[in-house]
DNA sequence: TCTGGGGTCCTAGGACCC
DNA sequence: TCTGGGGTCCTAGGACCC
């Protein structure tokens, strides 16, 4: 029995579920028409988090600055993101997919992979995923592209062909046909520095990178690299549709000013808030970190960053911002021009064996009661 | 035009141990 | 006086994803 993987794609995810809100309050569709989600337009540093396809054809792209955008297109129109809401979209995508199989995997909030290969009993695949696509459609009032393939890299690179509501296969003996001639920056994991160095090697497309021996890519890209582009540009992926929920490894929040600051006072507010916000976070998922990590962004976007253990895994704001404070003088000369400050902490656990610690130093009874309020006070932070 | 925020994984070098 | 090899843990930095 072949193999067969789906991978469902909502198309300008945000922009999409965005419009669906706004139909239901009688408002136009902005997928119509250039448009896109962004930050807070006002801040000169937001930028595009989703664009409408009339958006994508004049040239504005995601992660550009709205700034830009604008400059292309001055009547574009600009919607602030609902989360909640998109919470709500995605849910709903995902439950629809899980009718067509139990072998799910959520890859982000707007894609998943589903193994289809007991699924299918003698139906035609493509038949399948179109119907699964018009359900959507139909019942949410979003389209998505669903890309199928013997694995799990096809169908995502089958899904990222031509949008919006399409299917489109790419199974092993296409892979020549449809997926060498493309550039090698369509394939899954070929960033922009990654490019560049296979563009100085020569190596164009992806049918030029799975012609390249392993031993000329460890010497661009390191070893598990090379093994991993070659596998793929040829078309090879084993990794499995993974069902299991994975609890996340890390937290990290940060903060980039509106202007760069050199003001220590002005750093330290910022670095209380963004450990306020992830210690809540940590929290609420019921981890204590033992480590704990800070960032700075200079005006160049250079980042330094350090980190250190903490002796007793902990959840508490004042004692990891003590360790932030500490990490942060280490780095910073006080001076030079910040862009952002980050701070995050990870080797999460869930024990709690610091419970004994409240009956020997009253001072964490204050800051656990301090935790509380603060926890109370905000109880839907993202 | 001037570049967000939140994650995962890999690599390389140093410390330390046997 | 000069010194191997392997393993583990830690840190800093970098690359990628959405």
């Amino acid at each position: 029995m072949r193999r067969t993987i789906f991978h469902i794609d909502v198309n300008s995810a945000f922009l999409s579920w965005t419009a669906v809100r706004r139909l239901q309050d009688g408002l136009p569709d902005i997928r119509e028409v250039p448009s896109v989600v962004s930050g807070d337009p006002s801040d000169r540093r937001s930028i595009i988090t989703a664009a409408s396809i009339p958006a994508k054809r004049l040239g504005i792209k995601t992660a550009q600055p709205v700034s830009m955008a604008l400059r292309i297109c001055p009547d574009l129109v600009l919607v602030r993101g609902d989360w909640e809401w998109y919470r709500t979209c995605s849910e709903g995508f995902i439950s629809i997919c899980r009718t067509y199989s139990p072998v799910l995997q959520q890859f982000s909030i707007d894609e998943c992979f589903l193994d289809m290969t007991f699924r299918l009993q003698g139906k035609d695949p493509v038949e399948t995923a179109t119907a699964l696509k018009d359900e959507i459609r139909s019942k949410l009032g979003f389209t998505v592209n669903v890309g199928i393939g013997s694995n799990k890299l096809l169908a995502k690179m089958a899904s990222d062909f031509e949008k919006p509501d399409k299917v489109h296969t790419l199974w092993e003996e296409e892979v020549q046909e449809k997926m060498w001639p493309l550039g090698v920056r369509d394939l899954l994991w070929v960033g922009k520095r990654t490019e560049e160095r296979l563009l100085a090697y020569g190596i164009r497309t992806i049918g030029d990178l799975a012609r390249t021996g392993t031993g000329a890519l460890t010497r661009l890209v390191g070893r598990k690299a090379a093994l991993q582009l070659h596998e793929n540009a040829n078309g090879i992926d084993f990794s499995p549709v993974e069902t299991e929920f994975r609890e996340a490894k890390s937290y990290s929040a940060e903060r980039t000013f509106p202007k760069d600051i050199s003001d220590p006072r002005q750093l330290d507010r910022a670095l209380f808030n963004v450990t306020c916000i992830v210690a809540h976070r940590i929290r609420k998922d019921a981890f204590k970190a033992s480590c704990i990590s800070v960032f700075i962004k200079y005006r160049d976007f250079s980042v330094v960053q350090r980190q250190c253990r903490i002796s007793q895994p902990t959840d508490i704001t004042a004692l990891l911002l003590h360790e932030a404070r500490r990490l942060v003088s280490e780095i910073w000369d006080q001076a030079t021009p910040l862009r952002q400050v980050g701070v995050g902490l990870s080797k999460l656990t869930h024990d709690d064996s610091d419970q004994l610690s409240l009956f020997e130093d009253p001072q964490l009874e204050y800051y656990r009661a301090w935790d509380r309020s603060y926890d109370e006070s905000y109880p839907a932070k993202p």
